[in-house]
DNA sequence: TTGTATGCGTTATCAG
DNA sequence: CTGATAACGCATACAA
């Protein structure tokens, strides 16, 4: 491995002109320059980029911590975050949120002794609170994605989660069903309350209450399961709102099972808007979640306040009804 | 940010000191060593990695090289490659290879640059030659995921693609089938090719030969064209191969659509074993790819080269035939 | 336009 | 057992 050392000495001139031409900082003369680029390219010269971190304090390199790497939420998430940071020549360094909060905390605390710039952070296990210990403590700028952090407004990228789940259920009721069941997110999470509030509220609105609430991980055998808790249960329902698509599947899947037809039988719906769902049988009825839109946002919220640029505030992003064949009239 | 210097004053102890202690390495008396600790302890001091890794040349960092975000295969191998690299107490760099062979080459000397001590690399477009050369030039181990480079063997972990192939046909053919058609994946791809020919030779040994063969990406909206190209050829097949579980599901929308039953009229089988694939209606029938073992026997290989051990040859990994309700006899 | 010298935060090799 | 001091590779203020 060349270092600058070698370049210098090739092209006969000092470390500072080498990285002049390097990082076209300063005036150089042409000819020198040549000299220099000549040096490089024949040496295979690639500039460390830890001593340059090291001198400039700067790695370059955006920190993402998600809470799992399964299901297209999570993918579409990561795509766009790595994309949006390299189109601003930043790098993208993911990391395992795990599943509890240490280990959350603990993949911030890994990011920070790597010195990355900015963390973008999906977090289902810190508290507001927590969240906005951290972004006033933290040695680089913290922005929280589908967490709302009072006095941090503009670091949070949030989905409007009541008003998706409002028109989820809606569009059931618009279709005649008066009986409803809904399998949400863990007991614990916030968002998993807020979209079963809005469950809850739209029924209520309708003189109308649920036929069994139940909870799942958002993984699509946590769906298979609640539906089947739901099933022995005995009440009697009509259609179903999943908080995810995953949880979705899973439910139609113990649906079929238990000799119920989709959407004959049961209606069914739910948020995300997994690619996926346009190809099964029945096409799934969805909330569109713009999780690209999302991860745009917030890496490029994160690229501004890196510049320490002003950083205006973000919109509330929010969904839109996708209508396909897993809902049906009563 | 404390600095070892910090510690140094506080403790009043030299820098040489509280590197011993922090690294375990030499003799220190108790007592200093308690300073040390208490000193960092007050000041909250945690060793800068990138000085660290400047001056060890060793960053604690494994590269991963992926082609995708999307989809169960390239999740699983994600989160078994980051538990691994993790349960070694070495971190995870995803980078995204993106769908040409200059971003790959491009993310490896990405990789490269940010001085990672191993890379892994799934690849769907870099030639075996290729390969051989960067393992042969590169300053650090190269992994390869599902491509057999010659005179590297330790250093490829393969899946027996071939096998797989021949086991997903021979078991339609088992069930009955004798006009089968194919979706596999791109054109120019090795391992699409190796599973174009397994289901071909098996064909071939039972003296028949396919209903027609068509091309995807992998993704499940190509499996739903590839599918739609398939029947506007009005071929007649009773059974369907898919290279992977993402194009049998487009492909068994577009059998519904086109009136088609699954597996009443068409049975379909394909490779992976996605989870979802489960839970789907009707129950995917396939092909276990055992992707977590692989993507942790590609991981403890590359650990085994950072150690500079004796690197000993990998296993060929084989899948198994995993029968659902996709595959009817006919 | 170019070179010198210093610092970034560690590790590691010496002496003491 | 401990302390100077020289790397590691690069950026940059200051001189020339």
């Amino acid at each position: 491995m060349a270092t600058i050392n070698d370049v210098c000495k090739l092209a006969g001139v000092s470390k500072a002109t080498v990285s002049r031409v390097l990082n076209n900082t300063g005036q150089v003369k042409k000819s020198t320059a040549d000299a220099v680029y000549q040096a490089m390219e024949t040496l295979g010269y690639k500039p460390n980029s830890l001593a340059r971190a090291l001198a400039t304090n700067c790695t370059n390199t955006i920190g993402l911590v998600v809470s799992a790497f399964e299901g297209a939420y999570f993918s579409s998430l990561m795509r766009q975050a790595s994309e949006t940071a390299a189109d601003a020549g930043k790098q993208l360094l993911i990391m395992d949120g795990g599943h509890s909060e240490e280990s959350e905390l603990q993949a911030i605390h890994s990011l920070v002794e790597r010195k990355v710039d900015a963390i973008v952070i999906y977090t289902r296990q810190l508290s507001t609170e927590q969240l906005a210990q951290l972004m006033r403590t933290l040695p680089v700028p913290l922005i929280a994605i589908n967490q709302m952090v009072e006095n941090f407004e503009s670091r949070c990228i949030c989905f409007n989660q009541y008003q998706a789940a409002c028109d989820a259920t809606a569009f059931l009721l618009s279709q005649g069903h008066k009986q409803v069941a809904c399998i949400t997110g863990p007991d614990n999470s916030t968002n998993s309350g807020i979209r079963l509030r809005g469950f809850n509220d739209t029924l209520a609105q309708h003189q109308l209450s649920h036929c069994g609430v139940y909870h799942g991980n958002y993984f699509i055998q946590s769906g298979y399961h609640a539906c089947q808790a739901l099933l022995d249960s005995k009440q009697h329902f009509t259609a179903l709102f999943a908080a995810n698509d995953n949880m979705a599947m899973g439910a139609i899947r113990a649906l079929f099972e238990a000799g119920l037809k989709v959407p004959g039988d049961v209606s069914v719906i739910s948020i995300d808007n997994d690619p996926a769902g346009a190809f099964l049988v029945p096409s799934l009825s969805t909330i569109m979640l713009p999780v690209e839109a999302m991860a745009k946002a917030a890496v490029e919220q994160a690229l501004a306040l890196i510049e320490a640029k002003k950083i205006s505030p973000v919109e509330l992003f929010s969904g839109s009804l996708i209508i396909r064949e897993s809902v049906d009239q009563l």
